[in-house]
RNA sequence: GCCCAUAUGGCUCAGGGGUAGAGCACUUCCUUGGUAAGGAAGAGGUCGUGAGUUCAAGUCUCACUAUGGGCUCCA
């Protein structure tokens, strides 16, 4: 057997460890190197160094479950002691001592039930045990540590060197929020030194491009302890970047033949008891009281749109009919789960009801997934769809789901759109279509949504005339495409590191002038480039022009630009374009044909 | 909501039971400079909030609030 060889892959594809392997096993050798192979088994062998690490220090640790996951490894165990982010040093020198020692890891079998024998004082391994349906189970051994697993594991703790133990986290036992709360601590395990440290610093340069952190220096928005959690407050610059997406996304919308409305933010709970939403929705909804009737500040704007399609007799020639609205919704999100702009408690969805027939599903939902792509593309995002389908917490009948949620699968699949599914994950009235964006650290996020709903237009009587005279209830299609701007604007953030592209930057130009006497010139540029919705400012303190130079740049602005004597003379610029890291002059006018043109990207 | 951690001028951080420090930002003055930090002076903090221990609390303890990393949920 080669010294480097630490698994197998069988004909099925299954990895098979040295110790599980029999003596002629004709398969596929795992060497140890960073294939997804060779890390799954050395990533899960670390957790279970660090496992005997932490029996070693705390004696009466009880382990739960150690496996590896996307990013690394974990093991949830319980101990007396408060583990914090200090005691991982402490573990991590344990688990480096124990590799000195050179134990192999041995693996042997016994049945379920001498298991639950073997481990009769440990109610964490018996509630691993009931999870498992074999009848014979394996444990693994490493000098006195012996620990129910069912691999695959390295041969030896010499193959192990190259990992860091990343954060400590509370989890719940088997992720049931019913069940009690057990410490969880992540690492991470690679084949050699480089990789760890190319991995630890590319988390660096995530944590350099955080929304939370860019939005503070670009000063961009901010949160307010005394205001309240999950509550942001929109800056000058950051407004002035909303203000312009919302404008890109206004025009889109009008395009598409989408009618803005707008509706109250708070209406009587007896609207919210008629949706639903008190029933389905009431824990997430913030209640109050105005002359002693209970009101409801709204989670969703579908009621309100509904009461406009309702304000006035439809046919079925006003079918499809689009409204939008940029709705400001109020959730009570769990105080834990905030996360700067990502998950807060107030926000504005991009949201539009199409109120159309059953017939024409399909090509509306086909439309917005245009609509999404074309927005996802004009940003360079990656996306990918989920269908979600009937929550447990539910209106309306199987029946009506189940024509919803196929009518999703359908459109979708005739258009070769692929997706995967989310059993259970539905909004309350109906199926839906989740987009998808993945940010910079490869996280997903909830963006844009398509909800096919048969459900409120029937709750609250809502009906069209159809070609026959008679009345129709119509179905409803709820969508966001961006989701809200917060969230969007924060993943933004991170896909740029605030370098935004000229047609959304919040300030486009920043202009230095080189004294006093151009400052005049450099106001006569601004002024006409307003006309052109291009956010300009002049740096004209009393600093050095190298020190406004610096400042400006800094600043993550598309342009900078430089006027002296020689552009007033010439009525020109000299520009430094930060996209392009070039200086070059050019006549104002030639200018503002290339900033026109930039600003013509941003449509869609 | 739960587990763990953190909270010092606008920002980034140092200090660690005996009555607060730096850099940047800010203000004023000098400097009017052709592309990433010119110089000088000044102002600014009841050390997140509230209790407790102590002769004495930014410093120790507890609660609360907010933030961060997770669990769960979601745009």
């Amino acid at each position: 057997m080669s010294e480097n060889i630490i698994g197998y892959i069988d004909n099925l594809g299954n990895i098979v460890d040295t110790q599980s392997a029999d003596e002629n096993i004709d398969a596929q050798a795992i060497e140890y190197d960073n294939s997804p192979e060779a890390l799954e088994i050395i990533r899960h062998s670390t957790a279970h160094l660090m496992a005997q690490a932490i029996t070693e220090l705390y004696t009466n640790a009880k382990f739960f479950v150690g496996p590896t996951v996307d990013e690394g490894f974990y093991y949830d165990f319980k101990v007396d002691e408060k583990i914090g982010e200090e005691d991982l040093k402490k573990i991590e020198k344990k688990m480096k001592e124990l590799i000195k020692k050179k134990y192999k890891i041995e693996k042997y079998e016994i049945t379920k039930e001498e298991a639950v024998e073997k481990f009769a004082n440990d109610d964490l391994k018996q509630a691993v045990l009931s999870r498992i349906p074999n009848e014979v189970v394996s444990i693994y051994k490493q000098g006195d540590f012996e620990d129910l697993c069912q691999g695959p594991h390295v041969p030896a703790l010499r193959f192990l060197h190259n990992f860091k133990l990343t954060r400590v986290a509370g989890a719940y036992l088997g992720g049931d929020e019913t069940k009690e709360m057990l410490t969880r601590i992540y690492g991470i395990a690679f084949a050699d030194k480089e990789s760890l440290k190319d991995y630890i610093k590319m988390m660096e340069e995530a944590k350099k491009r955080d929304h939370r952190k860019i939005g503070a220096e670009m000063e961009l928005f901010m949160f307010n302890e005394e205001s309240g959690a999950g509550l942001p407050f929109w800056m000058p610059k950051g407004s002035r970047l909303r203000y312009k997406l919302e404008n890109i996304l206004h025009k889109a919308h009008r395009k598409r033949g989408y009618q803005p409305v707008r509706g109250p933010e708070i209406l009587k709970a007896d609207m919210w008891r008629t949706s639903g939403h008190y029933a389905c929705y009431g824990e997430n909804m913030y209640l109050t009281t105005i002359d002693e009737q209970e009101y409801g500040i709204k989670p969703m704007n579908c009621i309100g749109h509904i009461q406009i399609f309702k304000q006035s007799g439809k046919s079925y020639r006003d079918l499809p009919l689009k409204y939008y609205e940029y709705g400001v919704v109020h959730r009570h999100e769990k105080s834990g789960v905030l996360h700067g702009l990502l998950r807060v408690r107030e926000f504005t969805q991009d949201d539009a009801h199409i109120f159309c027939t059953p017939e024409q599903i399909a090509s509306e939902v086909i439309d917005i997934v245009e609509f999404v792509d074309s927005v996802m593309k004009l940003f360079g995002f990656e996306y990918s769809m989920e269908i979600a389908t009937k929550p447990e917490k539910a209106i309306g009948d199987d029946e009506v789901w189940e024509l919803a949620t196929q009518g999703l699968k359908d459109a979708l699949t005739e258009n070769n759109l692929p997706f995967t599914i989310d059993e259970g994950g539905g909004a309350f009235y109906g199926p839906k279509i989740d987009i998808k964006i993945t940010d910079a650290i490869g996280r997903k996020w909830q963006c844009g949504t398509v909800q096919v709903d048969f459900n409120l237009p029937e709750r609250f009587n809502v009906e069209y005339v159809g070609e026959d005279n008679e009345r129709h209830t119509p179905v409803m299609i709820h969508r966001a495409i961006l989701g809200s701007f917060e969230r969007f604007i924060g993943i933004l953030t991170e896909h740029y590191a605030g370098e935004f592209p000229l047609f959304i930057a919040p300030t486009q130009i920043i202009f230095v002038p080189i004294s006093e006497s151009h400052v005049a010139y450099a106001k006569e540029l601004k002024n006409r480039l307003i006309d052109l919705d291009i956010d300009c400012e002049i740096f004209d303190k009393n600093d050095s022009l190298n020190k406004r130079v610096r400042t400006a740049e800094k600043q993550r602005v598309p342009y900078v630009v430089i006027v002296g004597d020689e552009e007033v003379a010439n009525n020109s610029v000299a520009i430094r374009d930060r996209r392009a890291k070039e200086q070059y002059n050019l006549s104002f006018d030639e200018f503002m044909v290339k900033l026109t043109q930039q600003l013509n990207e941003g449509k869609i």
